[in-house]
DNA sequence: GCAATTGGGCACCTTTTGGTAACCGGAGAC
DNA sequence: GTCTCCGGTTACCAAAAGGTGCCCAATTGC
């Protein structure tokens, strides 16, 4: 048996055993995944205008990041038919939603920025 | 030189040249960060408890992690000169703050669990 | 003396992540 | 035809993150 400590993990979703707030986190994506969101808050970009943009993520990784986007449906993508047959990235309202919550961390970093740990 | 895209970036911190939500992000720490923060937000916790609560970190891990809160001002560290003399674990205000709004992803994970993209 | 508890530290290994550079294929421009 | 732009893909490599297991020091209980 496990331990007499609590009643075991209360913020674990009982359905699935994952902490929901965890799951999101990961959907946000790695090193450049929440740029990329916060960059297309601004509207929808191109895929090379994202990679000039965001200067330092690699072709490779931003590919790989739009697509696990789309597969949670944060973003969607676009093929334009025109002459250069370029490709466009916007949010969903679901992504929107989330990159809502994102400006609040920024609100955070701002209210915490010197006073060290508010004590 | 650049480009005409844009004027470069408007959501990075012109001070810092970093995207404050990105750097507050990171504060979270890796796979298990966010976990230990909603796991504190219940109360103060020891080691050893965490460790059994989250069931999966290892020691070395959850030390790294509470040393990295506790130097980004997010968690402090309570040494108990008892008997056993543990060491307790509780959420500064700024950590506390931070954990507020990690609920509203659990929030927003909620309201988009089934309707797909919600277009 | 000996074991267990508590909060670590350290060395070693595997997995994951990200970067680099090359290549590709369709369409225009020349 | 060749060159360029666009959006990828692939193979290869380096760094980072995480897990495992062992050691340690102080204290209590036996």
């Amino acid at each position: 048996m496990k331990d007499t400590t609590q009643d075991r993990q209360p913020w674990l979703d009982p359905e699935t055993g994952t902490c929901p707030v965890g799951e999101t986190l990961r959907l946000l994506g790695g090193k450049h995944g929440p740029s990329v969101l916060h960059c297309l808050m601004s509207g929808e970009m191109h895929f090379l205008e994202l990679t000039r943009a965001l200067d330092g993520i690699s072709r490779k990784v931003l590919t790989a990041q739009l697509q696990e986007f789309e597969r949670s449906g944060l973003v969607a993508r676009i093929e334009k038919h025109d002459a250069r047959r370029r490709v466009g990235y916007s949010l969903t309202a679901k992504g929107s939603d989330l990159g809502a919550i994102l400006s609040q961390l920024y609100d955070w970093s701002q209210a915490h920025r010197d006073r060290a740990a508010t004590r």
